[in-house]
DNA sequence: TAACATAGTTAGCGATGCTTACATTCGCGT
DNA sequence: ACGCGAATGTAAGCATCGCTAACTATGTTA
């Protein structure tokens, strides 16, 4: 049993309370689904009292929703991991960044499902949106580069969000169960291959060097 | 106010509660989410006590799934008839199919997150995919017509799947207010038909006359 | 070291909402 | 007409949880 960063263990103070309870809603929310999830049981991984959350969250869904956060930070960090090594600006890579996309859905997918919801987000939801930007923004800037265009621009959003859409869609797909070996013997890695050679135009020639 | 079929609104006995129930639940549904969604509320609906219900369905799970089967039962209703006045084995066609899918799911954005979820369903998830297989099947027997295959092959399933994948991930996108009008000005017609475009092979001479 | 802020505890309120045991009423076949 | 079974009503059980009020313990600062 891995302990947790920031472990403290000590005596009444706890040390990273609202960090501890983020990760321990973050596993209990894996293990029973959003709705499973109850505060106590988060209180109870923590080691501490029911009452104790609310020094740091003003309700339930506020936790929830920097579970989300946390959630679309982790999945940015995932994706520029997977680019990095390959060489930029390649088919290659584009697809490198939806195949992370779609393994975060696969080992995370309560986490997943809960991070692109709007519910249980109260007033929070444009907070979100924007650290999901910055999330898309890494095929948008791997997409750039395939495209030779130094900025983010039109041509850039037009190409990427077909992209976007469909490993979304197999994300969804994969999570609730509709690609059943026997039915779907889909190869993940085949399927974003060829969606993402078929959704991108050749690559231009360099002009702006 | 559209009263609904089969609306007796006799006395004691009540004629079709069983679809009523149905119906008033899917309206809830849509209303309030899943979650927001009571039984009681579907019985003050349908105009009926709360133990009512018990007679026709073992459970409130058990009323979801019927809600989410006949879901999956209009979508596949909507997906023919967008196909049908058009000329069949089209890129046109196999368009209209998604953009039904996603009009769908803008439509009833709760219903369609219930329809391709796994819980809430119990036991009866084999049973709910075998109906969606149907609804897939529109889309199969529309991109046969456009291969000039005449079976569902191997071929065809793998020429369906990324369109459905597409659409599939396009719907959850909308309904999930990530293409705000700000970052996003989608046009939907125009990014489903891209997508289709991209998507599909050439259309082949037709060899199989 | 006194005083204050911060963090956590104990106890319990209150509301919700599914489900069931049992009573009741109606439709239909005979 | 009548009786049986299906359909509905009544009432309540009961478990779950989120959240709060009031109290206690620790850390920090002057």
């Amino acid at each position: 049993m891995a302990e947790n960063k920031t472990q403290k263990k000590a005596g009444y103070h706890h040390g990273d309370l609202r960090g501890q309870l983020v990760s321990a809603a973050r596993r209990l929310i894996e293990e029973h689904g959003p709705d499973g999830f109850t505060m106590s049981d988060a209180c109870k991984l923590a080691g501490v009292s029911t009452a104790a959350p609310y020094r740091h969250f003003s309700s339930k869904e506020d936790l929830l929703t920097e579970v989300a956060k946390d959630g679309l930070i982790r999945l940015r960090q995932d994706s520029e991991a997977r680019a990095q090594p390959l060489p930029r600006g390649t088919v290659e890579a584009i697809a490198a960044i939806g195949r992370g996309y779609v393994d975060f859905a696969i080992r995370e997918p309560h986490i997943f499902r809960l991070m692109f919801s709007t519910k249980s987000h109260a007033g929070r939801i444009e907070e979100l949106r924007s650290v999901g930007r910055q999330s898309y923004g890494v095929l948008l800037n791997e997409v750039a580069l395939y495209l030779g265009e130094s900025e983010i621009n039109d041509l850039v959003n037009r190409t990427s969000f077909p992209l976007w859409t469909h490993v979304h869609g197999l994300s969804f797909l994969v999570i609730d169960g509709k690609l059943d070996v026997n039915n779907f013997p889909v190869d993940i890695d085949e399927a974003i291959l060829f969606a993402t050679k078929s959704l991108l135009p050749p690559k231009p020639r360099l002009e702006k060097a």
